[in-house]
DNA sequence: ACACGGACCTGAAGGC
DNA sequence: TGCCTTCAGGTCCGTG
């Protein structure tokens, strides 16, 4: 599910009824997710408040009241359920429902409330985890440490990615897959910068930088695709979140449509243009891009 | 230093 | 119907 845009949706659903409250219950269901639980995981966070929720790159941060922060990363599957006390179901988070339909047996963590809210996490494939860290700490954890920029925040421009950029090999797909560079980036959203920014995946990423280091008007559009498509995103409340609902109930129609991310075979969708959604891959992972438009 | 493949884990979808 | 393969939004680790 998550890349940035899907993460920063489920930090604005939480946040209204995360922050501020107590913790009074938590219900650890198994001794790991990715990663073991830190030790005394539940007992540890009971009595807690949470002060505030953020998020770096595609990891969750929620500081609690002695200090210590729960990091929280949804890995491919995980995701969060809301329910009020009593409810019998899911309340809504921010403007949308969480499904809370699928197996019961992938819900891993459970936390209570002083209000009675639940929060669940869910996770089939459990490439999610958690981790309790001293405030202090987090920024020089190795989790942390190595994160490049954030890619809506001041720091991404054209002279930090030509920077980045000059000399590398790397093909530009993988330079923007590379959490080191740009942080909260992912298989699908690098597709649709890189549609939008009408750059192939297949280019060199040094490209972005001329011989004397200065950044091409290529790294200009990119900078402005990454932002664009992340803001739209957002807008949308994270457009690969397929089974949200809307707060009555009804299933969504507004899914955010995707340019090429998934359209192997069909018409490119810009105006005049007469290419065909090309699916190829790269280290492993799916690239879909017009080879028409995109040079 | 960097690039690549495999690993982790489950479920959905498609082919036969 | 059912079995088998492929694929999925992430990242870490080992090997060249």
């Amino acid at each position: 599910m998550p890349e940035l845009p899907e993460v920063e949706t489920v930090r604005r659903g939480l946040e209204p009824v995360l922050v501020g409250r107590r913790i009074v219950r938590v219900e650890q269901r198994r001794p790991d997710l990715r990663f073991a639980f830190p030790e005394r995981f539940a007992a540890r966070l009971k009595g807690r408040t949470v002060i505030s929720l953020g998020r770096r790159a595609k990891y969750l941060l929620a500081r609690l009241s002695d200090g210590e922060v729960l990091v929280m990363h949804l890995g491919m599957s995980g995701r969060f359920t809301v329910a009020a006390l009593g409810s019998g179901g899911p309340r809504p988070l921010g403007e949308l429902v969480y499904d809370t339909g699928s197996d019961p047996a992938h819900n891993h963590v459970v936390i209570t409330l002083d209000d009675g809210t639940t929060i669940t996490y869910h996770d089939p494939r459990r490439f999610g985890y958690m981790l309790l860290l001293p405030e202090a700490a987090l920024d020089g954890h190795p989790l942390f440490a190595g994160l490049g920029v954030e890619p809506l925040g001041n720091a991404l421009s054209p002279a930090y990615l030509a920077a980045k950029a000059r000399g590398r090999r790397a093909d530009l797909k993988a330079f923007l897959m590379d959490q080191r560079i740009v942080a909260g980036l992912g298989n699908i959203y690098v597709c649709e910068a890189l549609y939008r920014a009408r750059l192939s995946p297949f280019r060199a990423a040094a490209s972005l930088a001329t011989a004397a280091g200065k950044p091409t008007r290529r790294a200009e559009r990119l900078v402005e695709a990454i932002r664009s498509v992340l803001r739209d995103a957002i807008a949308a409340g994270g457009s690969t979140l397929r089974d949200y609902r809307q707060v009555d109930g009804s299933r969504g129609s507004s899914q955010h449509a995707f340019f090429v991310y998934g359209r192997e075979g069909e018409p490119c969708l810009t105006p005049g243009c007469r290419g065909i959604v090309q699916r190829s891959v790269q280290a492993g992972r799916s690239t879909f891009y017009c080879p028409r438009c995109q040079r």
